[in-house]
Parts: C-alpha cells; structure tokens; sequence
DNA sequence: GGCCAGGTCAAAG
DNA sequence: CTTTGACATGGC
C-alpha cells in the first residue's frame, strides 16, 4: 500500500471518529488542498492552522491535536515509512502500538490495521453492533467480545473482513433510513434508541 | 430547532 | 470499577 494511502487511511480513522463521513472527506480535501499530505507535512503544520483545516469534522481541536501527535510519534518510531511500517509489522504488535496514541481507541486501531496494513482485524462500530443485535447475536458487553465473536464466525480473509464489514454499514444506513417509520413496532427498538444501549445489558 | 453521526479520554461517583 | 461529561460541525 502506497504511503499517501496509509497516511489518508490513518487520518481519515480518527477524524471519522463520531463523526457522518461526509463532514471527514471536507476535512481530508481540505488537508489535502493545502498540500498536507504526509505525516512529515502534517506534523510541520501549525496546530490552529491544522485545526482550521479540519474543521469540517467537529472536535477539531481535540482531532488536530491528536492527528499531529499521533503522526509525530510514529513518524520517530517508524523512519522507514507508515506504509513499510504497516506492511511489515506483525498486527498484534501494529494493533498495540496503535493504541498507544492518545485518541486512538479500539475501533480506530483497527481500521488502520485492517484498511492500512491489511491485517486481518474486524473493525467494530455502532453498525457492526446493531446489526448484530438485530441478528439476534449475542455479542457480549464490550468491544473485545464483539470482535471476537465476529472473527470467530467469518472466514479468515481479509477481503472479506473488508467487505462484509461495508456491507454492515450499508445495512446499517439503509436499514435504518428506510424503516425509521417501523420502528415503533420493531423487537428490537430498544437497540436503535440510542446508540449507547448495547453496553446497558447482557 | 433538536437529534445524531463508523469514538475516546478523563473525571467523578 | 462503572458511569458521565466534554469535545463540535453539518445534514436532515
């Protein structure tokens, strides 16, 4: 994977941080239009200049502060190269890593790995897990079990991880969209109340 | 105008 | 150790 990908890849994972995905390809372009497109640029940039460029993603003072730390340390621990680093890296030690950095959870660790590095790492989010529920799966309380379970029962590809993962979010999208109406006489209403209901039970 | 979107971290209980 | 609040813009 060429090293413009992996940077906009690593970028793109903590600026989509809760954040619509239309609001994160403003900020990119806006990164991009202004010729930060490397770590090397990024972390050379001004942080309110940064923050400016950003903006479109919300938190973008946090984001800013966090992209610029993020891309200065792995900048110093990896002279070779995100790309390098990401190709060669073993994934439990890239994942480690990864979270290392203030601002980089579970979920954007893994979708470094997995979209960056081609590591075979099932990315977890809001989607994953509503859609799971409403496959009537029982998930567990916290990231790490959702992972689990969907690495358990999916074939050990990374394209696949890739693609059923899009498909979730689709589903996701659509679904929701679609159906919003309905509702009111879903099982599973209590699901998509809030976002955060998946953690309130078993 | 309110609600929410592909989270994460630190502070409080 | 679990829960809560802060971070913030743009689209519907």
């Amino acid at each position: 994977m060429k090293e413009a990908a992996v940077f906009e890849i690593c970028a793109g994972a903590i600026l989509t941080q809760n954040t619509a995905w239309a609001n994160v390809e403003k900020a990119l372009s806006g990164l991009f239009s202004a010729g930060v497109n490397s770590p090397a640029k990024l972390v050379s940039c001004p942080l309110p200049r940064l923050a400016g460029l950003i903006r479109s993603s919300g938190y973008y003072k946090q984001k800013a502060a966090r992209l610029k730390d993020f891309f200065r340390g792995t900048l110093r621990r990896h002279p070779e190269g995100l790309g390098k680093w990401f190709a060669s890296a073993p994934a439990g030690e890239l994942r480690v890593e990864l979270l290392s950095y203030k601002g980089v959870g579970p979920e954007t660790a893994d979708c470094m790995a997995l979209y960056g590095g081609g590591k075979l790492s099932f990315v977890i989010d809001a989607y994953s897990r509503r859609a799971g529920e409403r496959l009537g799966l029982e998930g567990g309380a916290d990231y790490a079990s959702w992972k689990a379970l969907f690495e358990r029962n999916l074939p050990p590809d990374v394209k696949m991880y890739n693609e059923y993962h899009a498909l979730l979010v689709r589903l996701g999208k659509d679904f929701c969209r679609k159906t919003k109406p309905l509702c009111g006489s879903c099982p599973l209403r209590r699901v998509c109340e809030k976002g955060r209901s998946w953690k309130s039970k078993t």
